[in-house]
DNA sequence: GAAATCGTTGCACTGGGTGCAACTAGTTTT
DNA sequence: AAAACTAGTTGCACCCAGTGCAACGATTTC
């Protein structure tokens, strides 16, 4: 056989699937939970063999299941052990940063962390206006993300060209901006603290993101924020500008010594 | 132990039982992360086994290894999964939970959540007199609601007093209580676990409300109970301390450490 | 009440996990 | 610098745990 070689063994690689479908399906509108056999069916595996492991699961309290409707759904311990991941520490010392910068400029606010090739959302915290999508929990490629060029910022140039034509399949880098950009982007961060990106991630929306350090000055998460559209460049760099004061007060918070070389005054430039 | 009755698969048992001795020790001791061969001892297992169970946990993400130290600790797949389903596993575990409080103290129990400046009711369970009228679904806004004390009780004073401001239009700040009622009714949360809402929003009818916590210990909802004007103070408090206690059962169920800084005593006082 | 759906269980088979030991690599000791 | 020690990985033979099939009980549907 192939060996991959970051290889799981398949008891392990089952009940992740089995877990996987039942976070994607958590946000499900309709009745909450699934049931052995939708599972199964889904994954292509056997019922007994999905009703076996949805049991052992259960026993170590990583699933639950509903008395009445016999459906499952994550359990507590999945929940408990999450709260003692190195994101969870994160999200709880950023929230109220996030919260204040999310009141004074009314806009979407997330904090991202870079996990393998992709960025990963672990907190958000809407503006004001009207409903939008939570992503928290949600995983997107690196290209796709307007929070990557902070995280990336401090990686070489070489680096960064490398992962992104290794991520970038073909067709796609046209529209998704060139190299170039990428690094004047990331250049940029380097000098003022943060970066707009003019790409558009969705329609009329412009993302500013800046990045924040841990202890040791490396780049630990970015935060980003959705802009909407605006004329004003000026004030589209304000806003920039207290993204990025607002990642510097927080990486101090997270352990950044005041001063050091990392903590640099974040300006306000094109 | 001599057998489980509800018995889960070894393979799933010993990944378990690493992760649980990473969450132990991930919360932040000396140094981070724990080698393969102390895991190993600590557990009484084979070096080997662990050192392939956890090759199978990181290409999961369920543990991630540093690559200096060469030490595991909690990956960020965890967390991933835990966010993206938090929000729907709330109902469906809260509802017992409310339908037991409503049954023991008689008056309509909600759940509310907080979604951007709005307290939204996901779950209401009316008392067995007559007719009184459904929350779900609704959102109001935040100072009009009676949870959001609780909502808010772990905020920052200023960035409370922040949200009042922005959101209390002039003429309407008057009638609707002032900050510091505010700050103390938060206050009077983080000490006791609980709140009444003096401030009237329906004839007679005053609101006691409790903070829901999720697995991170971060406010995720607050049960809010109506509750018809009563001449006697002592048992508005004796029914604080029940939605208080409540709530805090409910925290636990969603994951909360059951002993955590945030899983506070609930007391009854003024 | 027949039929369909859903979930569990019994059982023979086999492939993946197990333990031992050898191995590499890095660090400290003599 | 060789030896000794520690930390982690890998090869291999054995064998038990997980697999798939099918039958079964329990509910729901028509």
């Amino acid at each position: 056989m192939i060996e991959n070689p970051s290889a799981s063994s398949v008891g392990l690689r089952r009940d992740m699937e089995i877990l996987e479908l039942l976070a994607g399906h958590g946000g499900g509108r309709d009745v909450d939970g699934l049931g052995v056999s939708w599972i199964a069916q889904r994954l292509g595996r056997e019922k007994s063999q999905v009703s076996r492991a949805l049991r052992s699961l259960e026993s170590e309290g990583m699933v639950e299941r509903d008395p009445v409707t016999r459906r499952y759904r994550l359990g507590w311990r999945l929940f408990a052990l999450a709260a003692r991941t190195s994101q969870s520490r994160l999200v709880q010392v950023a929230a109220p940063f996030l919260r204040r910068l999310a009141m004074i400029i009314d806009e979407d606010s997330h904090l991202c962390v870079l996990r393998g090739d992709s960025v990963l959302t672990v907190l958000s915290v809407p503006s004001s206006r009207a409903y939008h999508r939570i992503w928290e929990g949600v995983a997107i490629p690196v290209i796709m993300a307007a929070a990557s060029r902070s995280l990336l910022s401090d990686w070489d140039d070489d680096q960064m060209r490398a992962i992104l034509r290794a991520k970038l399949p073909g067709g796609l880098s046209a529209e998704l901006g060139d190299e170039k950009q990428w690094l004047a982007d990331a250049a940029h961060v380097r000098e003022h603290g943060y970066t707009t990106t003019d790409v558009e991630l969705e329609d009329g929306v412009l993302g500013v993101s800046a990045p924040v350090r841990d202890h040791r000055g490396m780049v630990a998460a970015a935060i980003s924020v959705s802009v909407a559209r605006v004329r004003d460049e000026a004030r589209l760099h304000e806003m920039g500008r207290l993204v990025g004061e607002t990642a510097r007060q927080l990486s101090i918070a997270l352990g950044l010594p005041p001063g050091s070389s990392f903590d640099y005054p974040v300006t306000s430039g094109p």
